[in-house]
DNA sequence: CTGAAAGCGCTAACAC
DNA sequence: GTGTTAGCGCTTTCAG
């Protein structure tokens, strides 16, 4: 492996020269610089990262801290596409990404810091992270730079970047209204989850603003989980057969509702309404198509990652980003049906 | 940041005795290895892998280096289950992964093993490239591990997992000449990616054996995208409309020759018979359900990373691994038109 | 069982 | 412009 002191004996100048002349440094000589890069290059010279690192204290890695990337979560591909926009962004910048799984118990033995310290990560991106883990904790008693997603923490060395979820869950309620729909139930994610909160709110928010009664019992938890939403839409709609729409707050558990619509004998969407959120790439491709609330994942992971650079780089600016959402209007919504004109 | 250093004052010994201490070589004294790793839990103290892999020459990194993992190309979960089982079997045996994305131009600038190097991964899991890579040529001459996944090149230092790719080909068409047909069309993905070749011998394989002519006007590529597959699937009902089923190389492009077929009024599947490869979560929701030969994606990163590691550790065996796959029938095969017994 | 010393490859004062 | 020197945090001979 060779290295600068190498490249030092062949162009017979010493290592600091070297140093600085492969890493840009104007104090110079043009025509040194121009022989020690070009015997770098004939010798395949490339620096060593991790000594590097040990001398500047910083390594250029970001951590990607995601909870839940085993097996069986692979269902959205929302992590993904975080992943991939979170990626792209930091190569770009000249950083490189390493993966926290917290869900393998090798990596749970450590807290927060000894995860980010051992591999002395210059920030953190994370995703996927429940309202009350313990890791959330330390990232704010820590004071390394973390960008969270959906999770609006701030402070000197945290960020975060969202999309406007009340926003987002007034839009599909609003439209479900719009249709002409009166009762409209709520298939919500769980409490753990800050964007569950949210869109709640905003069920809430455009309920009452159409002068809508808010029904509790019409608010149920599917854990943003397919099979859990079926059973719970199951339970609603036996329950209270005068609903005639509801609003999921993903996509993942408006499919499970439609299932639980569809073993009931309810035609989706003539006699129940669905609209999910997320936009998976699924919703586009179920039988009927799934009118729902898109959100830019990949944006959500890029804005995440240039946030995080920026507040390396010492940028002192926000750290906060909202993205928007869009409404996509698809198949799975329609005006109820007539007999809801009985009810004058 | 708290170094060994610190520790060694705090318990009143040698540097050196805490770094043995912690990482338990035996020959330090009982009373004085517990007392130093109290201390360094007190103090908090995570190692620096960095200053560590400085001087052992190992990163206990895996590089994960994947072809398109932009925006564009999140279609299929195929890359991120593959990077889940990777991850997971990586980080249960001590190591971690870091990202090499290689659609960035950034790092297109460097070579495969200036990559390596600069990061001084121990070795490196590699996915989705194509047979022509100029990175997979550097992999062979390179003396740094290297698993590949789906692309069998094997030597002392890299190995491969795949799956059967012509048996998984050949069930497929298999299934479909069970069911009666006789007219059956390949897409297939294209001539770059080693499975494509392999599921095409499938293909020739199958026809063979139940003595059915091939046409090579009926075998055409769809790129592995959907609409180029629907693109080709049209082209191929239109100008031979006499066949009566199609076989995939994936699951993306089964459903855009759904598409294609459903464009020109054919019903699938009772007018047309498509199969898939991959098994993908779309396959199971679309409409018609994709009938598919499924592979164990997770499983394929899991075991490279599992061979990666053993490589590492000096274990001599094997690294290739053939995974099997399953034929996963849903709706979109039936027998053929009964149109086809006037042919007698 | 423990310590002193060297050194991994690099950067950064500081001097010339 | 360039070289000398020290040192980042750790492991690893080699002595004792």
């Amino acid at each position: 492996m060779v290295t600068i002191k190498d490249i030092a004996r062949v162009a017979n100048v010493s290592v600091t020269t070297v140093s600085r002349a492969l890493n840009g440094y104007s104090d110079v000589n043009e025509k040194t610089r121009q022989k020690i890069v070009r015997i770098a290059k004939e010798m395949n010279y490339s620096p060593n990262t991790l000594a590097r690192g040990l001398v500047t204290n910083k390594s250029q890695t970001i951590g990607f801290l995601v909870s839940g990337m085993n097996r069986s979560a692979n269902k959205d591909n929302f992590t993904f596409e975080v992943l991939s926009g979170a990626n792209e962004c930091i190569s770009k910048r000249g950083y490189d990404l390493v993966l926290f799984n917290t869900t393998t118990s090798k990596q749970r033995e450590k807290t927060y810091s000894q995860l980010c310290r051992e591999r002395r990560v210059d920030g953190v991106i994370m995703q996927g992270m429940k309202i009350d883990d313990p890791y959330l904790k330390e990232v704010i008693e820590s004071d390394i730079p973390c960008m969270l997603i959906d999770i609006p923490i701030q402070s000197k060395t945290v960020g975060y970047v969202t999309t406007d979820n009340v926003l987002g869950a007034k839009t599909a309620v609003n439209y479900l209204i719009g249709l002409g729909h009166k009762k409209i139930a709520l298939i919500n994610g769980h409490d753990d989850a800050y964007v569950s909160l949210k869109r709640k709110e905003g069920y809430v928010k455009a309920l009452k603003e159409a002068n809508l009664p808010i029904h509790k019992e019409w608010i149920l938890d599917g854990g943003f989980l397919e099979e859990q939403a079926q059973l719970a839409a199951a339970k609603l709609l036996k329950s209270h057969p005068d609903i005639t729409a509801v609003f999921c707050a993903s996509d993942l558990m408006a499919l499970g509702t439609i299932k639980a619509a569809r073993a009931m004998g309810l035609d989706v969407p003539r006699q129940l309404s669905v609209v999910g959120y997320d936009n998976i790439l699924l919703a586009s491709y179920s039988a009927p198509a799934i009118t729902t609330i898109a959100q830019d994942k990949f944006q959500l992971g890029y804005q995440a990652a240039d946030h995080l650079v920026d507040m390396l780089e010492g940028k002192d600016v926000s750290h906060v980003s909202t993205l928007t959402t869009d409404l996509i209007i698809r198949e799975s919504a329609c005006p109820p049906p007539i007999t809801v004109a009985y009810k004058k």
